[in-house]
DNA sequence: CTAATATATGGTCATTTTGACTATAAGTAA
DNA sequence: TTACTTATAGTCAAAATGACCATATATTAG
């Protein structure tokens, strides 16, 4: 056995950065912090940093985004690794991405770390961002667009109770398309993937529409199993 | 700027793996190498190893398998990072995965490097692999199986000019199932994906089919726009 | 109170797609 | 000639889709 580093030792040739969507009034936004520190201080960039000898590197991402932001407990998956050797610009650093879907309502952004501010920013209206981080986002943009018509996630980005023209708008900002209200409900109700929460929207102006929630137990069956949600 | 290693250094703390993909006579393959030196000398694993510093990722995928299998040009695509911090035996070591389907028929395995062997192995008679490359090599195969249903991949598994028999004991091969033939081949004939070759099938001991090839441009497209190869 | 208007929710209908089968054709081998 | 194998085409009821239309329920302006 070789003389091991201390676990809280940076792997100086490995770190990780954040795609974080979330989605409030119709629109999807991207989550993003300014360094404070280092050598992007002051410039704005996805939520990252530097893995360290004791942790998985799924658990660093999860360290990493609650550190400069705040966000705990969330849907946080794997993008891809960025390995291009002229991607950083003082030395060789491969990164590693997570993507991950959230309400923005459930989370107060608290900036902490390295990381002197966090906030969301439309998606269609951007800061520029250091290193490649901006292709680090189209891609994790694009594999969301993939993702959202192949499996039921995208409901990680809802209030737990939310209406149906919600989820459709919600769909229609990551497709960025229009989509039947009709066939959308008549979609959803053959999935049998939401309940019925037999209560109201409240304080809008015109017809109050029915709350639904998700069915946890046909969610899982339906990511294990794949499915197709054709839209 | 920092004095910079010689860009053939190697960056001990990433490894590449490579889950590769073959199909013949009905079966789906995967490709292992014999280490022929190091810690796990005379043992099966995929074939991987070492990133350097002047390299991207994916460049070190390649050149790593063509030197380990003789196997070159082909669609290798990232899998995903693992990055247990215990999935190495010596130290801490992330490995980047990627995945390749291949026709067997088109490459000689020529063992080079520090590999002693390289063989094709039935996906259900496997030897046992070394460190987490059982893993690793579900993980893949999961990822084919998700992926040959939503994307036309599972292509370059075939000869250039094929039978649409061949075609679908192939996916009856990768998802494990039995398709209904005449219907396989109305889905196929909608999406205009193959052309035929206006050719027969030689030395068979029964009635020749027709060879198909396939239209690299509607390919690309359904590629590109997402499509959904429902089965 | 009434009308205008915004969203909710349910329904119609022609067309397309699916899944389960059946039937016939064209080769080889005994 | 017959048995056997695979190729290829077609049928048909059921289900799904896409483009609409109709009505219900709430708020707000006049």
């Amino acid at each position: 056995m070789e003389n091991l580093p201390h676990p809280d030792t940076i792997i100086d040739a490995l770190s990780i950065d954040c795609v974080i969507f979330g989605f409030k009034d119709g629109r999807l936004d991207i989550l993003l912090v300014k360094h404070g520190e280092g050598i992007s201080a002051g410039k704005w960039a996805l939520p990252g940093g530097w893995i360290t000898y004791g942790e998985s590197v799924d658990d660093a991402a999860k360290r990493l985004l609650n550190s400069l932001t705040g966000i705990r407990d969330i849907y946080l998956e794997q993008l891809k690794a960025f390995g291009d050797p002229n991607r950083y610009p003082s030395r060789r650093v491969v990164t590693v991405a997570y993507y991950a879907l959230v309400n923005e309502e459930n989370y107060a952004l608290i900036p902490g770390f390295t990381a002197s501010d966090a906030q969301w920013f439309s998606i269609h209206d951007l800061p520029p961002l250091i290193y490649d981080h901006d292709q680090i986002l189209d891609y994790g943009y694009r594999q969301l667009k993939h993702k959202v018509r192949h499996e039921p996630i995208g409901f990680n980005l809802l209030p737990a109770k939310f209406t149906l023209l919600q989820l459709q708008e919600l769909y229609e900002a990551i497709l960025e398309t229009k989509l039947d209200k009709s066939n959308f409900r008549r979609k959803l109700a053959k999935m049998k993937l939401l309940i019925d929460c037999k209560e109201k929207q409240k304080d809008v102006s015109h017809r109050a529409a029915e709350l639904y929630k998700f069915d946890k137990r046909v969610y899982v069956t339906l990511r294990k199993n794949g499915m197709v949600f054709g839209l």
